[in-house]
DNA sequence: CATATCAATCGTAAAATTACGATTGATATG
DNA sequence: CATATCAATCGTAATTTTACGATTGATATG
């Protein structure tokens, strides 16, 4: 155990979850906040910004590449992150389409 | 190590991660699809229909509780579970804006 | 009151996540 | 070419998450 179980779940739903986690941790919103403060590309000062070790950062943003969030650039002997507008407005897409459905007023319980 | 560092963050990073965290499991996603679906409450058929044993669900059941997604009123022998409208419109809400700033455009990576 | 039913909780195991130091590899710069 | 710089990767430890069987507690029902 302590795998999660996909194969019991919609394609949907696994892939809603996946996007969650994506952005379910705070560095990671940091690493965001940061590369849209700048509009553009940030080339590593993001090591100095947020407080954590050059590898853990390396890390996240590792994961917000796999996603597809993020881009990263070589940019002479540093590299550039950037967002990816498409993946970015997707994400904005699913999670906006998940919270559109309105819950049942109060009547219920 | 092994525990986030949420200190170095801020408030509004921790709480958008924490938010992201909690629907970032598929059964989650399912459970609160359930709901929706139903559009009231669901009494306990949830084992039912997900594939996951009864403590598995009740446990997924006490994180979406503790962040106030959900709620659930004892009714007889069984409980019954509902979406909270007022947290479920804040989670709409956060998402919305996070996601709401439009990344620079292609020109630069 | 005995019994059945439902859900929470306990205890525990497996796996994933988070974090960091150290190393590696690639690219400038002297 | 030697050296410095930056970021990825490796190896590893601590912690958290996920999952389940078993038990517990509470509420109906015979």
């Amino acid at each position: 155990m302590g795998a999660t179980k996909k194969e019991l779940f919609t394609k949907k739903q696994n892939e809603i979850a996946a996007m969650a986690k994506a952005i379910a941790h705070p560095a990671r919103i940091a690493i965001l906040h940061e590369l849209l403060k700048a509009n553009a590309c940030i080339c590593g000062d993001l090591v100095d910004e947020l407080g954590l070790a050059q590898a853990t950062i390396s890390q996240h943003l590792k994961e917000l590449k796999n996603v597809g969030l993020i881009r990263g650039t070589i940019e002479g002997t540093s590299i550039c992150y950037c967002i990816d507008p498409l993946v970015w407005s997707a994400y904005k897409e699913v999670f906006a389409h998940f919270f559109k459905e309105a819950p049942a007023s109060q009547n219920c319980c």
